[in-house]
DNA sequence: GTCTATACAGCGATAGAC
DNA sequence: GTCTATCGCTGTATAGAC
């Protein structure tokens, strides 16, 4: 306070909102209520500035949801990896695959509005937007290939499905949640453990034994 | 010819389009580019007509997609149905649900314009249309969870699963074919078979035996 | 870095002729 | 049953002041 630096403690609330700011608001508003509905009006609105200082940050529209996109993506992809390369070295397939299903869900379901407006809006999106995404989505579809793979290298996976597919089938399953989850049945901890349960052994009781 | 009906032999191709015609062209267009991408003048000039036209059909937009919505229910909810209680009694709790897995995926993908736009486009609708549609979903919901639960009830299935949960997470994963199903990579039935597969028996291999 | 003001396109919808 | 013409609104984007 009796240093040089001036202290404003009136219009306190009165602070630019930034370029992240936008972003963070923008993607909040595209995950709860998808692309065509999100203008930018609304995304000024709700950042607290008018529409057109908008263009100060971002050269378009499409500008600010190609950065929401790869943000999402680089978001759940850093955390999968971690996750899954801080287990000690010789951990087994299922407990691999429960700690890489579990990452992904809960960034999904709990941790980014990124990771979730990127799955909820990907679909909505012009053409060039997409492709904009494209080369960091291969990257994290990469990833998951290359542990599926290693798995299944191992023999810990049944030899005849293809990795391409089990990893589409997998991670669609998992966003699909997105369309459904509520936390007031049931943490996005306990749904990751019953689709990993799923996944690993299937549905069907077994008569033997 | 020779009867008293008039044949027009000119003019031939300009034939009216009718409502049906225009939820046709509307159910097709609303699959392949999603809910925003299409207007009424883009539905208009690909049914061959202009748009004000389409106010003899329908009151509003959202009659339409309300209307193509409860059709892409009622479909594959008819003919899930007719498969399933097509089969013999007594028929196991695998085959049934290969059945039922198989008729949904191929109502999705090969069969129902109706189908794969409502998948496409629920999630982006306003949330009146959503509303509208919801007692058509609620029943379909229902025939998956009372088939479900005969099969867990007759000790089929494992008996910690919720069969709520369970049918989301089938749908779900199933719906979620339609980003990605590309039919030159192969069929929707041999898809369905590994849906099938991971589902009932899931994915790793077995030690045992 | 944000504001005001505005241009311009495309949307859903309506009215009346044929 | 379809056409033409048009209205009002909302969207993205731009220009220039502060």
């Amino acid at each position: 306070m009796a240093d040089g630096t001036v202290s404003k403690v009136k219009d306190a609330p009165r602070n630019p909102v930034g370029r992240e700011g936008v972003l963070d608001v923008a993607a909040r508003l595209f995950r709860e209520q998808g692309y065509g509905s999100v203008s930018l009006r609304k995304i000024a609105d709700a950042a607290g500035i008018k529409a057109g200082s908008i263009y100060y940050h971002f050269g378009s529209k499409d500008e600010i949801v190609v950065a929401i996109l790869d943000v999402g993506i680089q978001v759940v992809h850093e955390k999968m990896r971690q996750a899954v390369s801080a287990l000690p070295e010789g951990t087994d397939a299922e407990t691999i695959l429960r700690a890489a299903i579990g990452t992904h869900l809960r960034a999904l379901l709990d941790v980014s509005d990124y990771t979730s407006a990127n799955v909820r809006i990907f679909g909505q999106v012009p053409q060039s937007v997409r492709d904009a995404n494209l080369p960091t989505r291969r990257a994290y579809e990469a990833e998951w290939d290359a542990l599926l793979s290693r798995l299944q290298e191992r023999g810990a996976l049944k030899p005849d499905v293809d990795i391409r597919r089990l990893r589409l089938m997998l991670i669609g399953a998992l966003n699909a949640t997105l369309d459904w989850f509520d936390p007031d049945r049931g943490s996005a901890e306990a749904l990751s453990r019953t689709y990993a349960d799923v996944f690993l052994n299937g549905i069907l009781e077994r008569q033997d034994s």
